[in-house]
RNA sequence: GCUGGUGUAGCUCAAUGGACAGAGCAACUCCCUUCUAAGGAGUAGGUUGGAGGUUCGAUUCCUCUCACCAGUGCCA
């Protein structure tokens, strides 16, 4: 089937091209209201100083332009020529038709090539061991694992990668923290036969602990920053004996979040692994004049100055990046790497790049970074008490605790899914780099734009159509095909919100991709929240099993035909929510 | 101080330089004998922080200004 939107631009490309010698950009757009169209362009208002001589305003050459199209594009049922200049599209009911029976026939509606067989390498999460994961690497993780379906839904070949910082001052902190617990070594093993969640909820006690006297005690920040050190050089093995245990305690912990959330990874990336590497890639650049030494240290002046090896002779977090983009890629020979991390560290990304740009300058052209807004809480008060950060695990702990006093008859299973879906999609709906601000309330509300109102959506389709399975045995929605349907029909006439359904149906695939190519998920949350709206209204006023009798020209013919049609839209809705929100990293329970 | 970001309805947020700046909460009206009312329809709510500029056209781009947030040489 034509893709109506190449279509229109190629008829436009040979008209234009007639008149001017020159290529022109021509976009076309979505239309925020359908009333201007299915498609449109304004391409007369950009090019018309071009033709100031020989038409008198844009409208005057969108006319022309339009006058020459209607031939060319059987597609649309009108094209109009609007106000300054705008020339709108109109698509024929038979096209959105045909377009129903596509999307209700083909698994794979939607699905793009635009990077097809392109190697991504994404990393996205990174949460540190012994410290806890909380709400941003809660974001993090939702978008990352977003983008990697959207990715992968454009035919991307993709991995999934983890960087976990292991060593590194803040693992110093947690250690300081546990050797101040006085009976430390029954208290760990006590707890090696307890869950995880609290195995972790004792690390980040002691990491708490050790940032509060790293910042106030002199004599315990000296002490951490020896710590540090005897972990990067592995010199004492009684500490090395607890990192491991901590450490392992963490991955732990962190591998059930990552389950809960539907994210599996290719490759975990340690600091611990890198950070040799990356003090060796430093100092066999420093002849070069790449970095130089200063105040006993390796700094390079980029953007700002950044140190690469402190002056303990230790590498610090950018000098690990370097030696990690070359680990990735002698394993995974990658055309793109993606890292995804909180708005905070685009300064510091902007010099790495810089630095990486003379180390590697062919990895470097292929890294790029791309960051997100911090999440605060609405109703964060509660938190705080507890005194310590608020963790992913507690939120959506507390989303599924709350949804079930609101819907006690859910099972355990959807519950898990809803409240799941209710998080994510909190951290999906907005856009990317803004802070946002996650509210309890809105996040579990059926009402709104949320996730379990998708949910819902989806779950009502498919009990409509389940009822038509118990009717017959075996249902197969069969829909006649349009042409056939609607030929010798005059003026065929959808209802209104069958009709507002359908035109926002066919352009799904446009939505996804745009989606990827942007890294913007809320684009997508938007489009399908309008869809469910849609479709719920289209549910509310229309009967899609009992359709009225006296459906006189309806284009899908009689009473019957109309049934498989709205059963047809229905199920189409069903497929393009499901889809939707397996690419946002959502479940789509069956019932609710 | 410097660099970057943000500022849109009471609240939370949308809007590839486009058409009358849109949603959802909250407020107020309606709609269940019928496929999930866990829903739907509607009303009201705005000088897009402020001042200039570029453009056929600015929430969007540029300059200035105010407010808030983040980053800013030995953290990650």
């Amino acid at each position: 089937m034509k893709d109506i939107k190449k279509e229109i631009v190629n008829s436009l490309r040979e008209i234009l091209k007639e008149e001017i010698s020159g290529d022109v950009e021509i976009e076309i757009s979505r239309p925020q209201d359908f009333s201007h169209g299915d498609y449109s362009t304004n391409v007369a208002l950009t090019i018309f100083h071009k033709f100031k001589e020989k038409f008198k305003n844009p409208v005057d050459l969108a006319s022309f332009i339009t006058n020459k199209l209607q031939k060319k594009l059987p597609e649309t049922d009108k094209i109009e020529v609007l106000k300054p200049g705008f020339i709108n599209f109109f698509l024929s009911e038979k096209y959105l038709l045909q377009k129903i029976d596509q999307i209700a026939s083909s698994k794979n509606y939607g699905k793009g090539d635009s990077l097809k067989s392109k190697k991504i390498m994404l990393e996205f999460a990174d949460p540190n061991p012994f410290k806890e994961f909380h709400i941003g690497h809660l974001r993090n993780i939702t978008l990352g694992e977003c983008f990697a379906r959207l990715l992968e839904y454009q035919g991307a070949d993709l991995w999934r990668v983890n960087y976990q910082g292991d060593v590194g001052l803040h693992v110093a902190r947690a250690l300081y923290g546990l050797l101040q617990i006085s009976n430390l070594k029954s208290q760990i093993s006590n707890l090696q036969k307890k869950p995880i969640g609290e195995r972790s909820k004792f690390l980040g006690d002691a990491y708490a602990r050790g940032a509060k006297d790293y910042e106030e005690s002199d004599k315990a920040k000296k002490e951490i920053q020896e710590i540090n050190l005897k972990i990067y050089r592995h010199q004492d093995p009684n500490l090395n004996k607890l990192w491991e245990e901590g450490r392992g305690w963490s991955l732990d912990h962190f591998e059930d979040i990552y389950k809960r959330l539907g994210t599996k990874y290719k490759r975990y990336y340690f600091e611990s692994e890198v950070a040799e590497p990356g003090k060796e890639i430093v100092l066999s650049h420093l002849r070069g004049g790449t970095f130089e030494r200063h105040e006993g240290a390796v700094v390079f002046r980029g953007d700002h100055t950044r140190v690469f090896i402190t002056k303990e002779d230790y590498a610090t977090y950018e000098a690990k990046d370097l030696a990690l983009a070359k680990i990735k890629f002698e394993d995974f020979k990658y055309d793109k790497s993606i890292i995804i991390t909180a708005n905070e560290q685009i300064e510091y990304f902007k010099v790495v790049l810089e630095a990486m740009k003379k180390v590697f300058p062919e990895l470097a052209k292929k890294t790029i970074h791309e960051s997100f807004g911090f999440v605060n809480l609405k109703e964060g008060k509660m938190s705080s008490r507890s005194g310590s950060v608020v963790t992913g695990e507690w939120l959506m702990s507390e989303a599924k605790k709350r949804l079930k006093t609101q819907f006690e008859k859910m099972d355990e299973e959807t519950l898990e899914k809803v409240a799941v879906g209710a998080v994510k999609y909190s951290m999906l709906k907005f856009s990317r780099t803004s802070d946002i601000l996650f509210s309890f309330d809105e996040s579990i509300s059926l009402e709104g734009n949320s996730g379990p109102y998708l949910q819902y959506t989806y779950a009502r389709t498919q009990s409509v159509l389940a009822k038509v399975k118990r009717q017959k045995s075996k249902v197969k929605i069969k829909i006649p095909t349009s042409a056939k349907a609607s030929a010798g029909r005059q003026n065929p006439k959808l209802e209104k919100e069958e009709l507002l359904v359908l035109r926002l149906l066919i352009h799904f695939s446009e939505i996804t991709r745009e989606a990827g190519e942007n890294f913007a998920p809320n684009t997508l949350c938007n489009y399908l929240f309008d869809l469910s709206q849609k479709f719920n209204n289209f549910y509310q006023k229309v009967p899609i099993l009992n359709p009225e009798v006296s459906i006189g020209n309806h284009p899908r013919g009689g009473r019957e035909g109309v049934r498989n049609f709205r059963l047809g839209l229905t199920f189409a809705v069903g497929q393009i929510i499901k889809t939707g929100l397996y690419l946002l990293g959502i479940k789509s329970p069956n019932k609710m």
